[in-house]
DNA sequence: AGTCCGCGCGCG
DNA sequence: AAAGCGCGCGCGGACT
């Protein structure tokens, strides 16, 4: 291939085309197609058709409709789809490059290609579509590769690649940037910019036919199509946006800035009473130091004769008692982190036009496969009810949220498996109650108290993704205020991994394996003694995502149903917006399809969902 | 002024 | 033999 590419290079593209019609039946019609690119895309060759008339984009839409995949990339004048313009859209078929100035053509005229037809190749479409989703008013691009996304499934990585790099690596083509940020609102558009335009269009097709080769070697073609599948959504879900009353946040803002305010003052107060230091002439403590600061406090207990590794919460919890300023401190600690990350700054993300929050979700946001969120995180809102009911749903609308019970202990049942573990969960028995019954030796019908439940629950979370004693001693104590000293850790581990003997023999399977796949197929290379928890946990963490993923890809393609769509999604749970009167229908609508998304995977131990309808989350 | 990193902490 | 995992963000502090 390494010599066919140089070969291509070589020639012109009237050359090229001579060898295909001399070599037709030497070489096959992909292999020649691709040297035609390579060809004119290494020569620089124009094959460019800059259309800024409607007869002239008519016509290039009625070619285009007949190809079976196209490559698409558009060119606007900044990134906000409400706010800003699209300036171009550039159709790359094999031959030839459409570049349509989209001031003097209306974005109807594209609707044929875009929805339905041949397969849309873009690099990161969820920019592209989402921009034309919103200017065509609901048109999404469709069926879509992406070709970012997919580089990314096959390299398991935690980040995106541009395509510059891609084209790079795979096509050996240096694309040039330095147009993309230029302004591609002006009335005349320069020669170069049509032709830096046409050009990353272009290389999406070949590009496209190299990372499906790749995907089939690696046997991830499943991955690949449930991310592509998954584009779309992810669109309609970061358009669709949610709803913040700011006025109830204000409230919270401000309740937790005078908090902070007066726990600061006092923790002054306290300091000053125990070092000497006094008070100012007007009566302040005179003491000057950053609470915020975990070198300074670290310091200043110090030299208050506490002396400790750092200052996270759980070490200032385990020495509460050895100084009164310490327990002032995990108060405001508490008031500060509200302040600082959801504080006033955090409305800022409320679209000035459309009102709602549209947040960045990034679809493989994590190395296991999750999703991420940023500009706002709306994953790691606190779970208080206060905080979660700000966000109301619309006017005459409810907000439909689902959750997967237990859905990682579920997927480890299955994937160990655990035959004991199954049973419990085919039972409809509450896994924790269970294990504390085990752990305790008392009969499964005989019931637990709450805090032999907490202790469980610790255990299970804990111990199925290779918690030592040392790790579950103290993670018990942090996360459940349950006490085990390392002894009696021990013991329980112990005594957990005979009660489910199918999770233990998984773990020793697993201890040497230098790749792990979710049970669609999602790989993730680890190397070294040291990833060994993360071999237990990947194939887990990722088949949940990949269920929840799956979720949303059918609520999406079965939107007709209902007239709703979701607004956000944290790890093991979904929220739609339904109008109120559809709310029954909507509620069986999500819930039938995070059970069947996740049933695709999960098939031999039941999906639970938790399923509520309120007019604000939480 | 801008950039980078470690710490600490919110969530699953 | 022993080993929880995965994110994004704000801050302080050090650097340019």
């Amino acid at each position: 291939m390494v010599c066919l590419r140089e070969k291509a290079a070589q020639h012109s593209f009237v050359r090229v085309q001579f060898i295909y019609r001399k070599q037709h039946d030497f070489y096959s019609h992909r292999v020649l197609i691709r040297m035609l690119l390579f060809a004119h895309v290494h020569h620089n060759q124009p094959l460019i058709q800059y259309i800024a008339d409607i007869e002239q984009a008519s016509i290039a839409v009625k070619k285009l409709v007949s190809e079976s995949e196209v490559g698409l990339d558009i060119e606007t004048t900044g990134l906000d789809p409400i706010l800003d313009k699209i300036r171009l859209v550039q159709i790359a078929t094999p031959l030839n490059t459409y570049v349509i100035d989209m001031y003097h053509v209306p974005i109807s005229v594209l609707n044929p290609v875009l929805t339905g037809g041949p397969i849309k190749v873009i690099h990161n479409a969820k920019f592209d579509a989402g921009f034309l989703y919103v200017v065509s008013e609901g048109v999404m691009v469709e069926p879509i590769f992406d070709t970012m996304i997919t580089d990314q499934v096959l390299h398991h990585r935690g980040y995106a690649r541009s395509l510059k790099d891609l084209s790079k690596e795979y096509l050996d083509i240096d694309l040039d940037k330095e147009k993309q940020t230029s302004d591609w609102g002006a009335e005349h558009l320069s020669e170069t910019q049509i032709q830096y335009a046409g050009q990353d269009a272009h290389v999406l097709l070949p590009l496209k036919h190299i990372l499906e080769e790749k995907a089939v070697e690696l046997q991830i073609i499943e991955v690949v199509n449930l991310e592509n599948r998954l584009v779309p959504a992810i669109c309609w879900m970061e358009r669709s946006g949610v709803n913040l009353d700011r006025n109830l946040w204000n409230k919270l803002v401000k309740s937790a800035e005078a908090k902070a305010t007066r726990l600061k003052e006092e923790l002054n107060l306290s300091v000053a009473e125990h070092t000497s230091l006094g008070l100012d002439l007007f009566g302040n403590a005179a003491v000057s130091i950053n609470w915020d600061s975990p070198a300074q406090v670290k310091k200043l207990l110090s030299d208050l004769g506490v002396e400790i590794e750092n200052t996270r919460h759980s070490t200032l919890e385990s020495n509460r008692g050895a100084h009164p300023v310490i327990a002032l401190l995990l108060d405001y600690r508490g008031a500060a982190k509200k302040v600082s990350t959801y504080g006033t700054d955090w409305e800022k993300h409320v679209h000035p036009t459309s009102h709602r929050i549209h947040a960045n979700w990034v679809q493989i946001g994590s190395a296991t496969g999750r999703m991420s969120c940023k500009n706002p995180n709306m994953q790691n809102l606190p779970r208080e009810a206060a905080y979660r009911n700000c966000f109301r749903a619309a006017p005459d609308c409810v907000l439909i949220k689902g959750d997967y019970e237990q859905i990682e202990l579920r997927l480890a049942a299955q994937i160990a498996p655990d035959a004991r573990m199954k049973k419990a969960f085919y039972e409809g028995r509450d896994l924790h109650s269970v294990t504390a019954s085990y752990l305790l030796g008392k009969p499964e019908t005989e019931a637990v108290t709450d805090s032999q439940r907490q202790m469980a629950k610790a255990v299970n979370f804990g111990l199925i993704f290779g918690m030592g004693a040392r790790g579950l001693s103290s993670y018990a104590q942090n996360n459940f205020r349950v006490r085990m000293d390392e002894t009696e850790a021990a013991k329980i581990r112990r005594r957990y991994f005979e009660a489910y003997s199918g999770i233990k023999n998984w773990h020793e399977s697993q201890s040497r394996k230098l790749e792990t796949r979710t049970i669609l197929g999602r790989h993730r290379i680890l190397e070294g003694e040291r990833d060994y928890t993360n071999r237990l946990n990947s194939p887990i963490q990722g088949s949940a995502a990949d269920g929840l993923k799956l979720a949303l890809i059918k609520l999406w393609e079965t939107r007709h149903r209902v007239n709703a769509y979701p607004v956000l999604t944290v790890h093991d749970e979904i929220v739609i917006e339904a109008p109120k009167e559809l709310a029954g229908k909507a509620t069986e609508w999500l819930k039938g399809c995070m059970e069947d998304g996740m049933g695709e995977f999960l098939q031999e131990v039941p999906v639970a969902i938790d399923i509520t309808a309120k007019e604000s989350w939480g």
